[in-house]
RNA sequence: UGGGGCGUAGACAAGCGGUAAGUCACCGGAUUUUGAUUCCGGCAAUCGGAGGUUCGAAUCCUCCCGCCCCAGCCA
């Protein structure tokens, strides 16, 4: 292309409106004109070329695509690059694009962008269908939530269905039990099924059929091979298994044998049915897998029906095809599955689902398998599998945490391919972060330290109005009793206050929340000289908390009328483990942190506290916020610390400790 | 030594050949009747390493290094 013909080129970009008169002077201007046009007219895939504008001190920089120009310059924060000035999609690129409007949306991820591009193309006429399929041979945990609030999350934004299906194919670890508190944890987090609660026993009638179909087409045999000898014959790693000596069997003495095995005419153990595949295959799953294996075992659904069950490769992809299932979403580690899933469907020519696998989540300062959570339950250093302490999601209701907060920050972590291990941090931002917004404030002392007011009439007590959630004016207030006597925290006050320590002290005057400014004037000891009493006097003038002299105070402490306070016990938590990776060294349980669990039998509590019901949550003010336990009883609550309030002080003076 | 994956700040994670988003954590500073919240500011000369292709590479190619998963008749 001569210089002539360039410019002709350009001139009819400009013509079509394909680029600004603006453009195609700086395209002629540029020196790498020649370049830039041959690749303006049939814009390869990787062919944006830069045009260095000569001469410029600035050296601006612009680069082509689909015909248009752009200009290459920093954005301060927004966007990277915006088109260059003049340029039609000027109007519709830039800052907007990126911020869109309606704020927070579901950040996407690679397999939003797979379905995405699924559905574009047309597959399965644009149908989106999820499944969650756990085994219930546990309870669901935090990890679950991932997977959970990816496959119905999906669904729900890409207007398709998302089942619950219970993969219950191994009756001797599975419960009726676990199965109920699946679905209960599941509508907790908000999700729902529909009427597609799901069973892969349901297909147990036609997996066997379909096994029928594969032996018939010389596809599956049974094996009298044992366990042991099956493994052996396997192979290794790196070398090829060898074939079984039954594997030539004609399709009849299968059929017979596999109709028998049906019929529990044999001991388990003593034969299975494999699919026919490749013994030297580099996937250990495509050496000949077990579909079926024999099991005397009565199962939760089934009962006695069965004494064979299908293995998890052979029902699992059947199932998801069964129930028109678009996109299979699963973990990493069943990478190596996907072969025989796609192998079993082809082979039987019936709908293919595709499966799409994502990293499982790991959290600091926990465990997740259910092996090891079932061993906490077990062995007893947890109380069960709804521990307050326990990433389940029981234990997390338990604990407080919402269902809001445990989608957020399920929606924060993102979804990749890359192990990693999530900061618990993050999620106690995600509670905290929710729990600011809805829970109501109450005072509560923890630990209480007796304050008495000198000057202030015994007898009298006042009904101060405090505000139920400044987060939220739409919360109100209430009244709050105030009397002589009182009980603070007994971290509020220090005999010799350390420099920074802004609470009280003899001499030094702090506000009541909501109440008054008061001044120590001194402490009452017990025999062994431990402060039993801290004596006060209050200025009357300061009812509410403002001086209308204008002097302030560094401190704002919590308080709890004496005679009007409800004893109840509090339940401190902490992480489970002292260390962030306890599945480090192979015995978690030495890691376990001893001070997981503090009970406080002394509190006291104001007194629109003492109805509080189980799952209540509130925060009390300055310490964190605290869920209303399932073993409260009228009048004697019981109060589960869910997660602290970030503490700026306790970092003060740790450092100066440390 | 076989097969399958993955390597971007302390922790997650965008990025899909045009010159390193965001969040948490952390560190300031402002506001504050929660040392909370909120706000504002700081925090990666560089994407595991080395070569190569290209005007231009975290993005493409090659080799190397590291980590994870697979030898259940578990899921």
């Amino acid at each position: 292309m001569g210089d002539s013909e360039l410019l002709a080129h350009l001139l009819g970009l400009l013509a079509e409106g394909e680029i600004t008169r603006e453009n195609a002077e700086l395209l002629a201007a540029a020196g790498g004109l020649r370049r830039a046009l041959g690749e303006v007219t049939s814009p390869p895939k990787h062919a944006r070329r830069p045009l260095q504008v000569g001469g410029e001190e600035t050296s601006r920089t612009f680069w082509t695509r689909g015909g248009l120009v752009y200009e290459n310059r920093p954005l301060g924060g927004a966007g990277r690059f915006r088109p260059a000035a003049g340029s039609e999609e000027g109007a519709g690129m830039g800052e907007e694009t990126r911020t869109g409007e309606g704020g927070a949306a579901a950040p996407s991820n690679f397999i939003k962008e797979i379905v995405q591009a699924d559905v574009a193309a047309g597959k399965h006429g644009g149908r989106v269908h999820t499944r969650f399929p756990p085994e219930p041979n546990g309870y669901l945990h935090i990890g679950h939530a991932k997977s959970i609030c990816l496959n119905f999350g999906l669904a729900e934004e890409l207007g398709g269905r998302c089942n619950l299906r219970m993969d219950d194919t191994n009756p001797v670890k599975e419960e009726q039990e676990y199965i109920d508190a699946i679905v209960e944890d599941v509508r907790w987090l908000g999700f729902s099924w529909g009427d597609r609660l799901f069973y892969a026993s349901d297909y147990f009638g036609q997996l066997y059929d379909w096994a029928v179909q594969l032996i018939r087409a010389g596809k599956a045999y049974v094996d009298d091979l044992s366990a042991e000898e099956i493994r052996q014959y396997r192979g290794t790693l790196t070398e090829p298994g060898r074939e079984s000596p039954y594997r030539d069997r004609t399709a009849e003495e299968n059929l017979a044998l596999f109709e028998r095995m049906r019929a529990g005419e044999f001991p388990d153990g003593s034969r299975v049915l494999r699919a026919k595949i490749d013994m030297a295959s580099g996937n250990l799953n495509l050496r000949d897998p077990v579909m079926y294996r024999i099991l005397h075992a009565a199962h939760p659904r089934t009962g006695d029906a069965w004494c064979i069950y299908p293995m998890y490769d052979w029902a699992h992809g059947q199932s998801d095809s069964l129930e028109g299932i678009t996109h299979s979403i699963c973990t990493l580690e069943f990478e190596d599955h996907r072969p025989l899933y796609d192998w079993f469907v082809r082979e039987l020519g019936i709908f293919a689902p595709r499966q799409i696998e994502f990293a499982r989540l790991n959290l600091t300062y926990t465990v997740m398998s259910k092996r090891r959570l079932l061993q906490l339950v077990k062995e007893g250093p947890v109380a069960g599998w709804d521990d307050p302490r326990m990433p389940t999601l029981s234990g997390l209701r338990r604990r407080g945490y919402t269902p809001a907060a445990v989608r957020d920050f399920c929606t924060r972590i993102g979804v990749a391919k890359r192990d990693s291990t999530v900061d618990l941090a993050l999620l106690e931002h995600c509670v905290r972060d929710d729990l600011n917004r809805t829970a109501p404030r109450r005072m509560a002392v923890l630990r209480p330290l007796k304050v008495v007011i000198e000057n202030y009439p015994e007898g009298r007590t006042e009904e101060l109005e405090a505000v139920n959630n400044p987060e939220d004016p739409g919360a109100g207030t209430r009244k709050v009793p105030f009397s002589r006597v009182l009980y603070i925290e007994q971290e509020d006050f220090r005999e010799d206050a350390p420099p920074k320590y802004f609470r009280l002290t003899p001499g030094r005057e702090v506000r009541l929340r909501y109440a008054y400014f008061v001044k120590c004037t001194g402490v009452v000891k017990d025999a062994e000289g431990r402060v039993a009493e801290v004596r006060c006097t209050y200025d009357p003038a300061t009812l509410g908390g403002n001086a209308p002299d204008g002097r302030k105070v560094k401190a704002t402490i919590h308080w709890v009328s004496a005679e009007h306070a409800v004893p109840a016990e509090v339940r401190l938590y902490d992480r489970l483990f002292r260390s962030e990776n306890p599945g480090a060294g192979e015995d978690f349980l030495s890691d376990l942190n001893p001070g997981s669990l503090e009970v406080l039998g002394d509190c006291r509590l104001e007194p629109a506290l003492a109805g509080a019901l189980p799952g209540d949550r509130v925060q009390f003010e300055r310490l964190g916020y605290f869920c209303c336990d399932a073993d409260a009883r009228p009048g004697a609550p019981v109060f589960n610390r869910t997660v602290t309030l970030k503490d700026q002080w306790s970092k003060i003076e740790g450092g100066r400790k440390g």
